[in-house]
DNA sequence: CATAAAAACTTAACATCGTTAAATTAACAT
DNA sequence: ATGTTAATTTAACGATGTTAAGTTTTTATG
């Protein structure tokens, strides 16, 4: 008859301690530089019991991530709470790239590479619940300023605001995680192309009075 | 003696050859999903014989977004004709992001992937030549933009300007490149984010007037 | 308690990759 | 003709992700 050898309980977590030390290698020396057979071996285990419990490399990183973008759902939610919605908006915008700037590595694994679909169905991650996506954080908050009539009168779509700033906090990060180190570019400090950033975004987007 | 059974031309045209071959099959595909093996088959090589040219396969990759920014060079210099100043910067930035988006897989090997050490010494492209250096164009753009006294008054150091405005365009091309299919987010269409990033950065830089 | 079944896990092995060493071919100077 | 040497290829190495085949461990039942 079929025995029980491991309960649920017992699988799950095995399974976060292979996320977990996959994890901590890849901070360092990113995805592609950490093989499957050093993550075992940190944990004691031989490299095929991890295929136990993910398909490949690939569903590995993408559970990964997951637990990332918790983490960056965490990392910013404290911000939600400011009550002024333009400062609110400042400081996620802030406390996201410091994010990002914090963990290259990761930020690189969730933002900068393509995966093959990604969909919220197959995530352990609730969709549009502010304490684990914050993409849902970020709409919300600019929702709340858009509510307020802070935005320019011709800018009508909020979501597209969102993906507006996103891009630009985006790019500023993206740039200095693949670029920094390019000498071809006289490279201004990294504060201050984020506050740039900032700063045009907020005077483009929002009327004047407020600037 | 020393027999000369290539010529130095002749070696000029191979390394081309294998150059051509590789960036063909990077179009498509991308640089990791491409085998040295696979780029000697297509030229009637072995694969060993790349390395007589190229050190490893970095340095091939290196050698072929050298030519990359050659053509994005060339791709956007006929802006520079272009006679207003703050038109000519809004037809770069868009031209920019059109050659991104139509060449993603070279647009990720250019700009969203760390290299070990890019040095213009090792380059045979010419640094602050605008038929060569796109980041040279874009400086010198928006250098006239700013002689030009089109800048809000407390904007006051061009280089900066320009790196947050290529980080916009960068940020909105590369969240497209990266995260297209990611249904996390309801994407709007790309065109719509380019405009509305060049307008928000126009709006928040430019001096009210000129809106 | 003994044993059969099945889960958990490991060892071996495979195909493929980038790369290097050894072997081979071909072209020139003498 | 022949030896030297560049050009090129074939063989091979070590590493990687992954799969197949074995081994150990656990537990329900006789």
């Amino acid at each position: 008859m079929p025995p029980k050898p491991k309960t649920q309980l017992e699988r799950q977590q095995l399974r976060t301690l292979i996320i977990d030390a996959a994890r901590d290698l890849f901070v360092s020396r990113g995805p592609e530089a950490v093989t499957m057979r050093e993550i075992a071996k940190r944990i004691g285990y031989s490299a095929t019991s991890i295929y136990l419990h993910f398909a490949d490399k690939e569903a590995l990183i993408r559970a990964i991530c997951d637990t990332d973008f918790l983490a960056l759902a965490n990392a910013l939610k404290s911000n939600l709470s400011i009550s002024d919605p333009v400062e609110r908006m400042l400081a996620f915008g802030w406390a996201y790239a410091q994010f990002g700037l914090n963990y290259p590595n990761h930020y690189r694994m969730m933002f900068m590479t393509e995966h093959p679909l990604s969909d919220p169905k197959l995530s352990a991650l609730q969709q549009n619940n502010a304490e684990q996506d914050a993409y849902f954080q970020l709409k919300t908050i600019v929702n709340d300023v858009y509510l307020a009539g802070k935005f320019k009168p011709d800018l009508t779509d909020p979501e597209l605001i969102a993906q507006t700033i996103w891009a630009g906090m985006h790019g500023v990060c993206a740039l200095q995680i693949s670029m920094a180190n390019d000498m071809w570019v006289n490279w201004r400090d990294i504060e201050a192309r984020l506050q740039m950033m900032q700063l045009a975004l907020v005077r483009g987007m929002l009327k004047e009075s407020l600037e």
